[in-house]
DNA sequence: AATGCATTTATCCAAATGGATAAACGAAGA
DNA sequence: TCTTCGTTTATCCATTTGGATAAATGCATT
């Protein structure tokens, strides 16, 4: 059952989309073509792609809306459980809670992709990056800049601004090199496996923000 | 004498460069075509990328290695100078070098490229990268993290190493993004224009590591 | 067993790509 | 004036690209 030739109701989209975003992620989006990716999947025929999505262009809105929402439910979710909680008392916790839903709970087995992505993507196709998400999906993202706004009453709004910008940079720049270092399966990376180190990540942030 | 059809000894490939580098910064080298570069160049024929570099991949490659080595040659002369004068006490006296050798002291009319590119480059293209530097033109980055390590004797070396990871992306990260906004040339750009945002980067960069 | 339908596969296509080659051009030197 | 040579230009080429179409495949239902 499965990803035996036409079994009804396959997970080939599924599969598909996994797969283009690891080619996506290590090559960027001008770096695949649609048979590389059909051929890394499994496919004997581009057509696959055409068929399932419509183009390699809608394939590429589809991944970036489908991380970003899993990315915003998981923050929506930590901050209201945080909240509920009582338990978002200083910057750090809430750049954990920025950082933890930033990685994959359940990755793939050639490890996360997403982040390195769509900072590719940001760097070289802000455009379509945009368009794909239209504003939608970063609710999570702009509540976790506005609790640190209420933690930090007194520090100038523009200042402060400013070293969320910096924040923004810093996290899509570790993040990133993150998962390349991770998806290196030739060696171990134990500064990057280390249990705390996503803790640690979060901690460097906060001090950019509080100085 | 500018660019007027065969003016000998043209200053056609130091042209030909500074436009590839924009292209290549805004679109991933992937995205931006030898036709393309040829036709912003103001040639009328991509056999000009040809006959100058060899092929695109040399181009790309050419590119890599002179930023490279103008950001090594800035970054060892400051910090020849700094320590003739004393001057570096605090960590984020080597984080201002750090920040102020990687921004292009002569920018072309389109704004800084060179960060955008390398960023990109690493991210899509690792391989290429490395191989294009074969470790040179980086003592002055090794230098600087050095001058870190002396100024920070009682930190564990591990978790240093590890927050001049951190260091590392977030600066990436920071100055792409800085190019980006800074080439986006339909609105100002206060914050990123003041002279005082490369400093509190620096200070940023520096929080990381201090914490 | 026959049918319907979602999926996969096999081709076809026009356009674009990086590269190669030879002709054209034009300033400087003989 | 004529030649030389670095440079630009005009074509040519094989390959790759994303996409389109129609045939084949095989499970599920009847």
């Amino acid at each position: 059952m499965a990803r035996a030739p036409s079994t009804a109701h396959s997970e080939a989209p599924q599969h598909l989309k996994a797969v283009a975003l690891k080619l996506f992620a290590e090559r960027g989006i001008d770096g695949v073509t649609v048979r590389q990716i059909a051929e890394a999947a499994g496919q004997k025929n581009h057509a696959a792609i055409t068929y399932h999505f419509g183009s390699k262009d809608a394939l590429i809105r589809e991944l970036v809306v489908d991380g970003a929402q899993a990315i915003d439910a998981r923050r929506n979710a930590a901050l209201d459980r945080a909240k509920a909680d009582g338990d978002l008392h200083s910057v750090v916790d809430v750049m954990e809670i920025l950082v933890e839903t930033s990685v994959d709970p359940d990755p793939p087995a050639w490890g996360e992709c997403y982040n390195r992505f769509v900072v590719g993507l940001q760097l070289s196709n802000r455009a379509l990056f945009m368009d794909a998400l239209a504003g939608r999906w970063n609710s999570g993202y702009q509540r976790c800049l506005d609790e640190v706004r209420r933690l930090m009453p007194d520090l100038p709004a523009d200042l402060l601004n400013q070293r969320l910008v910096f924040m923004g940079g810093a996290i899509g720049g570790i993040l990133a090199g993150r998962e390349t270092e991770l998806a290196d399966r030739s060696r171990d990376h134990p500064m990057w496996s280390h249990p705390d180190t996503l803790r640690r990540v979060a901690r460097a942030l906060a001090s950019i923000i509080e100085d």
